[in-house]
DNA sequence: CGCATCTTGGAACGATCGGTCAAAGAAGTG
DNA sequence: CACTTCTTTGACCGATCGTTCCAAGATGCG
């Protein structure tokens, strides 16, 4: 049963990415990695190295994948930190499609569990906070506002993204998570 | 080295809390948990139980500890979301006067590792989080607010409380901190 | 076909996990 | 002092952790 590759390897690392987004780095077990990819631990280890490595190329096919939405959300005339609800929502209905979409937010759910994470985790998910503020910030910067207030709305708009992912691991209902996001909307620059 | 209890069954409690606030349910081991709070294998579990007993009764001491400060923070005569600035920058003193205190916020990290967390510990989460809502419900009607008014703006207290603890957890400042609060504060009702 | 190359599945490793238990010793009571 | 009661310490349990490794088998090439 072997000889060449007989899984893809995109598709594998999109479901580890689901098993680290729902269960958290630590409650990632390789069993359960195996299991949700479909993989064996050889084919697991051979292709992604160990489970820090395979954490770490999991955020980044995270982050290719989801920040695009930040940008077309705010790509509008008059981008404001309620505008995430748009790429939010979009991944609700993502998620409702397909049920392996976990809730939350992969980036936050890490950031959340700072401590636990190795050094080298630790590190990826600063730069990629980092990258998504940077990022923001040029959008409201494009959209017009003056340094101070790019930079507040940034702020904002993460901090926004970061409740909605919290409050929908709980539970929260899509109605109150779009309360949350158009009451951010109306924060006055 | 026996015969009566050694320690003070509320610090080693208070401590065990720290423990899991700071690591996250899954990463508090036991050996960190007696590290933390000075008790051996067999005291811990004769004074608590096992892990989810001990995890079970630090949330409640956490409630019991620090719901009051939204009380306090939200009891002056215009009270909004970015009332918990003052509650949370409270807890961020007592951090820098005392480093045993964790970044975050305890009851938001255990949302955010909900899918981790056994049964009864998701359903003590989601009862705190409940009566949480309802406590904050209770403040803005108390403040003149009407239904749909004082039910927004306790989402928003409690989102806003959510992404102060998450961002506090990557190590964001204080002037980040309070920059995200003030700005839930000017939410126009 | 013969051979080299690579993948696969699963056995096995030491470490650590949560949890238990018994021996040892301190305190209270008479 | 004798005796009971309780706490503490640390060894120990089976299960699971992340990781390594190898035999078995499938593929591609000459």
């Amino acid at each position: 049963m072997a000889g060449r590759k007989q899984f893809d390897v995109d598709e594998a690392l999109q479901r580890a990415m689901y098993v680290f987004w729902r269960w958290g780095y630590p409650e990632a077990s390789i069993d359960r990695l195996t299991e949700g990819t479909g993989l064996g631990r050889g084919s697991l280890y051979s292709t992604f190295g160990d489970k820090s490595a395979l954490f770490r190329q999991s955020l980044d096919r995270y982050a290719q994948t989801y920040h695009p939405l930040y940008d077309q959300a705010l790509s509008g005339p008059h981008p404001n930190p309620g505008a995430v609800v748009t790429a939010y929502l979009q991944v609700t209905l993502n998620r409702i499609a397909d049920p392996n979409v976990p809730d939350g937010c992969l980036l936050t759910m890490s950031a959340a569990q700072f401590p636990a994470l190795d050094a080298e985790g630790q590190a990826l998910v600063r730069t990629m906070i980092d990258t998504l503020r940077a990022l923001l910030t040029q959008a409201f910067l494009a959209a017009g506002a003056d340094d101070q207030e790019a930079a507040e709305l940034a702020l904002c708009t993460l901090a926004t993204n970061q409740s909605l992912a919290v409050l929908s691991r709980t539970g929260f209902s899509s109605d109150d998570l779009a309360t949350v996001a158009t009451a951010a909307a109306r924060i006055p620059r």
